[in-house]
RNA sequence: GGGCGGCUAGCUCAGUUGGUUAGAGCGCUACGUUCACACCGUAGAGGUCACAAGUUCGAGUCUUGUGCCGCCCA
C-alpha cells in the first residue's frame, strides 16, 4: 500500500474503465503534500552532489478571465518538460503566477460596474475602482490556479507571484528608476489610439477595424492672393476627406513635389505587372494604364502649378477656423487620387503626423478633449461638440453655407475601415498625447555614444545564440521587429497598474505672490538636499523640455523645469516634501502591463535583491509561449533581463502552435469559440486532454479543433457553428430541449442547464488512457505471485518476444527522450502510443497470455511485464501524470522491485531509489522516479527482423481466414514454406498462432508441399519470401479465393512492371548508386517468384 | 504592401538527408464479446500528395511560379 495517502483499494476491484476523476483527486493532493513541486536552491541528489538547475517561468495568464484551451496547451507543454526534467534529476522550478493585464482587466470591471451599479469609474473614484479590481483579481486568480491544478501542472505554488504584487512592484520601480537615471525614459508627444469612452490610449493590438458605410467629402479651400500669389493661379484648392470635422485642425495642404515623375513611376509599375500577368488581368491593367494616362494629360499642368505655388509659399485660408495654412510639397499627396491635394491634420491622423515630422514648421493643432469633444483650439461655436457626430454635421452644414461644399456633387459613398477599441467597442480617435517612452535606440550622442541601445542588445542575444528560438524561423520575427528600434510608449491613462513614480510641479499660472514664495522656499529645500539624495540613489531628475520658457528675473516666480523620479514611492521624506502644499504631483498614469511582465523572469526570483533563487535559477532554461507575443513580450524580457541582470532571461524560447477552431480561426472569448479546459477534463479527463494536446502539437501546423456543444440532458453532440457559437441558448437537435451557453445573460436563460463545449479530438487521448489502464490491469492481475526479490535471470531464459520487447523499449526510450528534449511533443506522444498499443498490448500482452497459462513460464514473463510496464509508466508520466501515478502505486503493491539483469548489459536496470526510500525497494511516486535510460545494449536488429517475420506470418494466416470467411472459433491448419533458419525460429512459436489466430501449423521448411485445397499468401520475410498455406478443404470458397489471388497477382504485376521500367532505363542503371540498382533487381526477382506462386495456386483452383 | 505557415484518404494529421506500390487515428464495411479493454479485437475498402513548370536516373520531399486558407507586421 502506498502509506495511507488515498489508497487505491484491492486489485480485484479495479474497474474496467479508467476513473480519471478519482485519480485526479487522489494524486494531485498527494504530490502537493509531499512537496514534490517545491524547489529550493542548492538541492542535492541521492549521492550528495548538487543538482543542476532547470527552471521555467510561466507566461502569466492574465486575470481578466478564466483559462481556455490555448492556455491548457501552453501549460501542458511546460509541465511535460518540467516533469521530465524533475525525473532526470534536475533541481526543477516551475515558477507560477498571473498578470494584472492593465486595460483589459480594468475595462471588464468598469463594464460590470456600469451594468450592475450604473456607475462610471469617475463616480466611484480611483481608490474604489482599484479596490473592485483587486476583488476581481482574487476571484479569477483562484479560478485560474484551480484550472492549472486540475490540469495537473506541477508548479511551485509556494512561490506564486502576481505582476502587481509588492515584490514585482519593487522590481518595476527599481527598473523605472534606473532607466530614468540612465536617461532612457523621456516624455514626448505621439499619436495614440485614443479610446474616448475609457479615456485612455490603447495599443495597436487592442484595436480592430470594422468596415462601415461612410462618405468621401470634397471641400474647397480658398487661395490667399498675397505677394506669393500669381495671376492664373486657381481660386480654390479642393481636398477630400472621410473625416470632415478634422479640418478644424488642419495645418497645411500638401501636393506632390514631382507629379510627372509620380505618374511615370505608376505607369512603369503597371507595365511591369503586365509582363507577368495572365490574359484576363492584362485587360484590366491595360484599362488602368489608359485611365492613368488620360488623367495625367488632364491634370498634370494643374498639379504642377500647385506644386509651383507650394514652392512660392502660397497660402490658403482654412474655412470656418479662418486660419492661414501653407500649401506644401510632400510625397504623401497622391497625384493619382482625387484632386491630387490632401489636407494635413498632424494631430489627428497617422499619415499626416508623418508629414508633420517632415515639415515641422506647419506645427500640429490638437482639437480634441480626452472625452472626444472639440476643445478650445477651434472656434467657439464648435467647442464641446462630438468629433464624429455633432461636430461633423456642423462642419458640413457650415461649409455648404459658405459655398465651399455642394452636397449634390461633392459627396461620394464609400466604405471605410473604421478602427474601434476592442475594450469599449467605440470608434478610436487618433490623438496626439504626451507619453512616457523608453528609448530603444543606440546611444548616438553623449557619454555612452556608440553603445548599443536596449533593442540592439536584445537583437545581439539572439543573433549570437545566447537565446535560441525554436522553431528557428521565429527568430526573424523577433529580429525584424527589434531592428526598427521604435521607442516603447510605457504610459497608460489607467488606474489599474504600477503608478509611474514621477513628480512634476502643478500648474503655477494663477498663484498669488505669497503662494509663489512658499513654493520657492520649498524648492530651495528640495535643492538643498537633492545632491545627497541623488547620490544615495533615492531620487533622480530630468529636465522637462529643452525649450522650456524664458528665464525670468529674480522677482518673478519661475516654475520648476524638472521631472523628479523617486526610487521608492514610500520614501516619505522625499514624497512628503514634494507633495507639501500640493506643489508637486505624482503622474496620474500607470505603466504598460508589458513593463512588469518584461521583468517576470527576474522579478519573480526576487530581484533587485540578490536572492539565492536568482543565483540558482536565473537565467531560466526555456520560455514556452505562442508566436503572437514574440515582439510584445519575449523581446522585452530579453532586453530588460540584459539591462537589469546583465544576462539573458532564458537560454531557449520554444514557440508552440496555436489552437484554432474547426474553421481555422483562433479561439477567443469575444468570438465565442473558446473552450474551457475544465469541460474537457470533466468529460475526458486531464490525462486525455494532455495526451491529445501533445499528440497534436506538431512543429508547423496549428492545432485545429472542431468543437461541439454537449447537450446536458441527452449528451447529444451539436457541432459549433459560426452562427450558434454566440447564442445564449441552443436547442438540442436530438431531445429538442434548450440549454444555456457562456452567453446566457437573461434570467430565464441562466436558469437552463449549461451545455459543455467539448471536442471529439480528445477521444484519442481518452481511448489511449483507457487502453493503458486495461493493459495495466491485465499486468497487475497476472503479477500475482511475483517474487518479491527476484533473483538473477540465467542466459537464455528470455524468449524471443521478451528480447524483442526489450529491444523495442530501448529504442523507444531513446527516441522519446530525444523528442521531448527537442520540443517534438507530437513525436513523443505518437511513439509512446504506438509502443504501448501495438507492441506492448497487441503483441506482447497477447503472447504472454499463453505463457501465463503454463506455471513454469510465468516468472520470466512476469519479470519482463513488470519491468516494461514500469518503464512505460515513467516515460508516459510527463504526458499523462494522473494515470501513470495511479498504476504506479498499484504496481508498487504487487511488484515492489522491478528489475531485469544478468543479460550481459551493464545498464543498471531501473536504478535504485533515493536514500530515504532505499531498503523499501520502491519509489514512492512516479513523479520523482528516475527517467529511464535507453539501454542500447538491448537493441537487437536481428531479433526485430525475426519478430517481424512472425508478425507477417500471423497476419497472413489471419487474412486468409477472413478472406475465406472462416468463423473465428473454427480451428484451421496451415503450413509454411520458407528457409530453414526462419522455420527453426518460427516453429516453436506455434502456441502463439493457436492463441492469436486459432491456427495450428502442420509443417515448416523449404520442402513443405501445400495441402490439396489451400488458400495461399506470400510474406516478404527477412530472408526472402515466406509462403503461408492455410488448409481450407472444409471451407473453400473457390470464387472468393480466385478473386483474392487475382487481385494480389495484378498488384504484384503492376509492381513488377514499374521495377522493370526502371531497370530498362539506361540512365537509371548507369547513374543511380549500385546498391539502389541491385536492390531493385532483388526486388524484381522476389516479386516474380511471388507472382509465379500465385499463378500456380490459381491453376490448382 | 512585406513576412511566415498550411494545402497528403470523407475528417484531423504524420511523412526524418530525394530511393520499394505514401502512413496513423477517427469515420466507413464485414466478422467477432464468459478470456485486461466494445473507450475492444481481426480483416477490408479508401489518396493524380492544391496546380503548373523545372532540377534529377528518380520528387509528397529540392527550385521557381500560380491559386486558395490562416497568422504576423505595416
Amino acid at each position: 500500500m502506498s502509506d495511507g495517502n488515498g489508497s487505491t483499494g484491492s486489485l480485484g476491484g479495479l474497474p474496467p474503465q479508467y476513473d480519471h476523476q478519482g485519480a485526479q483527486q487522489r494524486w494531485y493532493r498527494f504530490w502537493e503534500e509531499r512537496g514534490y513541486f517545491h524547489a529550493e536552491p542548492g538541492a542535492k541528489d541521492a549521492a550528495g552532489n548538487p543538482k543542476k538547475p532547470y527552471s521555467i517561468v510561466i507566461p502569466p495568464p492574465n486575470v481578466t478571465g478564466a483559462l481556455h484551451l490555448g492556455h491548457a496547451l501552453n501549460n501542458t507543454l511546460q509541465d511535460i518538460l518540467i516533469r521530465m526534467k524533475r525525473m532526470q534529476g534536475f533541481n526543477t522550478l516551475w515558477m507560477p503566477g498571473t498578470d494584472h493585464a492593465g486595460i483589459a482587466t480594468q475595462a471588464v470591471v468598469e463594464r460590470r460596474l456600469l451594468e450592475e451599479q450604473k456607475l462610471t469609474r469617475h463616480e466611484l473614484g480611483r481608490e474604489g475602482l482599484v479596490e473592485k479590481i483587486w476583488q476581481w483579481k482574487n476571484q479569477y486568480e483562484k479560478r485560474i490556479i484551480g484550472q492549472l491544478k486540475q490540469l495537473g501542472c506541477s508548479c511551485d505554488w509556494q512561490r506564486l507571484r502576481f505582476t502587481l504584487d509588492e515584490q514585482c512592484a519593487r522590481a518595476v520601480r527599481e527598473t523605472f528608476f534606473r532607466l530614468f537615471q540612465d536617461g532612457k525614459i523621456y516624455r514626448g508627444k505621439r499619436l495614440v489610439n485614443w479610446d474616448t469612452y475609457l479615456q485612455t490610449a490603447v495599443s495597436d493590438d487592442e484595436v480592430f477595424k470594422e468596415p462601415i458605410k461612410g462618405h468621401f467629402w470634397h471641400f474647397k479651400y480658398p487661395v490667399i492672393k498675397d505677394a506669393a500669389w500669381k495671376e492664373g493661379d486657381p481660386e480654390y484648392v479642393t481636398i477630400a476627406t472621410t473625416r470632415p470635422e478634422t479640418m478644424l485642425g488642419d495645418t497645411a495642404v500638401a501636393v506632390h513635389p514631382d507629379p510627372a515623375a509620380a505618374f511615370d513611376k505608376l505607369s512603369t509599375e503597371l507595365r511591369e505587372r503586365m509582363l507577368t500577368s495572365t490574359e484576363k488581368e492584362r485587360e484590366q491593367l491595360n484599362e488602368q494604364a489608359e485611365l492613368l494616362l488620360a488623367r495625367r494629360a488632364r491634370m498634370l499642368p494643374q498639379l504642377e502649378r500647385l506644386r509651383d505655388m507650394a514652392e512660392r509659399g502660397v497660402k490658403l485660408r482654412l474655412p470656418l477656423a479662418e486660419r492661414e495654412i501653407p500649401l506644401i510639397a510632400d510625397e504623401w499627396a497622391k497625384p493619382e487620387l482625387g484632386s491630387g491635394a490632401v489636407k494635413i491634420t498632424p494631430a489627428h491622423d497617422e499619415n499626416d503626423y508623418a508629414v508633420g515630422q517632415r515639415h515641422p514648421e506647419i506645427g500640429a493643432i490638437n482639437i480634441m478633449n480626452p472625452d472626444g469633444t472639440l476643445n478650445d483650439s477651434v472656434p467657439e461655436k464648435y467647442r464641446g461638440l462630438k468629433m464624429h457626430t455633432t461636430a461633423r454635421a456642423a462642419v458640413i452644414a457650415d461649409m455648404e453655407a459658405a459655398g465651399l461644399f455642394n452636397p449634390e456633387t461633392d459627396r461620394e459613398d464609400r466604405e471605410i475601415e473604421l478602427p474601434h477599441s476592442d475594450r469599449s467597442k467605440t470608434p478610436i480617435e487618433p490623438y496626439l498625447a504626451d507619453q512616457w517612452f523608453v528609448k530603444m535606440d543606440d546611444e548616438l550622442t553623449g557619454p555612452g555614444s556608440g553603445k548599443p541601445g536596449l533593442a540592439q542588445s536584445a537583437m545581439d542575444a539572439v543573433s549570437d545564440g545566447r537565446v535560441k528560438i525554436v522553431p528557428e524561423r521565429y527568430g526573424r520575427t523577433y529580429l525584424d521587429w527589434l531592428s526598427e528600434k521604435r521607442d516603447w510608449p510605457v504610459g497608460r491613462q489607467l488606474w489599474w497598474g504600477h503608478r509611474i513614480t514621477v513628480w512634476h510641479e502643478s500648474a503655477s499660472d494663477s498663484l498669488t505672490a505669497s503662494e509663489k514664495a512658499v513654493r520657492r522656499k520649498q524648492r530651495a529645500q528640495l535643492n538643498a538636499q537633492y545632491d545627497k539624495w541623488e547620490q544615495d540613489g533615492r531620487i533622480s531628475r530630468r529636465i522637462k523640455d529643452q525649450s522650456w520658457g524664458p528665464i525670468l528675473g529674480p522677482n518673478f516666480y519661475e516654475p520648476d523645469h524638472y521631472y523628479y523620479c523617486v526610487n521608492d514611492s514610500s520614501d516619505g521624506e522625499i514624497v512628503d516634501l514634494l507633495e507639501q502644499n500640493g506643489t508637486y504631483l505624482q503622474s496620474e498614469e500607470v505603466l504598460d502591463t508589458w513593463f512588469s511582465s518584461a521583468l517576470w523572469p527576474h522579478s519573480t526570483l526576487g530581484w533587485p535583491e540578490r536572492t539565492p533563487e536568482l543565483a540558482e535559477f536565473y537565467p531560466t532554461s526555456v520560455l514556452v509561449t505562442s508566436r503572437d507575443i514574440i515582439t510584445l513580450w519575449v523581446a522585452r524580457m530579453v532586453l530588460t533581463g540584459l539591462y537589469n541582470m546583465g544576462e539573458v532571461p532564458f537560454h531557449e524560447v520554444y514557440i508552440h502552435p496555436k489552437i484554432l477552431d474547426g474553421y481555422g480561426e483562433t479561439m477567443s472569448k469575444s468570438k465565442g469559440n473558446g473552450v474551457d479546459p475544465i469541460d474537457v477534463i470533466e468529460k475526458f479527463g486531464a490525462d486525455a486532454l494532455r495526451f491529445g494536446i501533445a499528440y497534436l502539437c506538431t512543429e508547423t501546423q496549428d492545432v485545429r479543433l472542431p468543437v461541439e456543444f454537449e447537450c446536458p440532458r441527452c449528451s447529444a453532440l451539436i457541432p459549433q457553428t459560426k452562427k450558434n457559437r454566440t447564442q445564449p441558448r441552443i436547442e438540442c437537435e436530438r431531445c429538442h430541449q434548450p440549454f444555456r451557453t457562456q452567453w446566457a445573460e437573461s434570467d430565464p436563460d441562466k436558469a437552463l442547464p449549461r451545455g459543455a463545449v467539448v471536442s471529439e479530438r480528445f477521444e484519442l487521448g481518452r481511448r489511449f488512457c483507457n487502453k493503458l489502464w486495461n493493459a495495466s490491469r491485465f499486468s497487475l492481475m497476472n503479477l500475482e505471485g511475483y517474487a518479491s526479490d527476484p533473483g538473477r535471470l540465467g542466459p537464455g531464459e528470455l524468449l524471443l518476444e521478451d528480447r524483442w520487447l526489450l529491444s523495442r523499449l530501448a529504442t523507444v526510450t531513446g527516441q522519446v527522450t530525444d523528442a521531448l528534449e527537442s520540443y517534438r511533443f507530437a513525436d513523443a506522444a505518437r511513439l509512446l502510443y504506438a509502443f504501448a498499443w501495438n507492441d506492448f498490448c497487441d503483441y506482447y500482452v497477447e503472447m504472454t497470455k499463453a505463457r501465463f497459462a503454463v506455471a513454469e513460464q510465468r516468472p520470466v514473463a512476469q519479470r519482463v511485464l513488470a519491468y516494461v510496464l514500469d518503464s512505460l509508466l515513467r516515460l508516459l508520466h510527463p504526458i499523462v501524470p494522473f494515470l501513470t501515478e495511479e498504476v504506479w502505486q498499484l504496481l508498487n503493491q504487487v511488484a515492489p522491485v522491478r528489475r531485469i539483469e544478468g543479460l550481459g548489459s551493464n545498464a543498471p536496470d531501473n536504478p535504485s531509489p533515493s536514500p530515504s526510500l532505499r531498503g523499501r525497494g520502491i519509489w514512492e511516486s512516479v513523479c520523482v522516479a528516475d527517467w529511464p535510460q535507453a539501454d542500447t545494449a538491448r537493441i537487437d536488429a536481428t531479433i526485430e527482423e525475426q519478430f517481424a517475420d512472425f508478425q507477417g506470418v500471423l497476419g497472413a494466416v489471419r487474412e486468409l481466414r477472413m478472406a475465406q470467411n472462416i468463423p473465428p472459433r473454427e480451428p484451421v491448419e496451415f503450413c509454411v514454406r520458407c528457409d530453414e533458419a526462419t522455420a527453426r525460429l518460427l516453429e516453436p512459436m506455434q502456441p502463439y498462432f493457436t492463441q492469436m489466430a486459432k491456427a495450428a501449423s502442420t509443417a515448416w521448411g523449404p520442402s513443405v508441399t501445400p495441402p490439396e485445397v489451400a488458400a495461399t499468401s506470400q510474406v516478404t520475410g527477412a530472408r526472402g519470401t515466406i509462403e503461408v498455406h492455410v488448409d481450407v478443404s472444409r471451407f473453400i470458397d473457390v470464387e472468393a479465393e480466385k478473386a483474392r489471388l487475382a487481385k494480389q497477382r495484378d498488384q504484384l504485376r503492376g509492381f513488377a512492371k514499374s521495377i522493370e521500367g526502371k531497370l530498362a532505363n539506361e540512365s537509371f542503371v548507369s547513374r543511380a548508386p549500385a546498391e539502389v540498382v541491385q536492390q531493385q533487381r532483388d526486388k524484381l526477382k522476389e516479386v516474380q517468384g511471388q507472382i509465379d506462386s500465385i499463378e500456380s495456386a490459381l491453376a490448382k483452383l
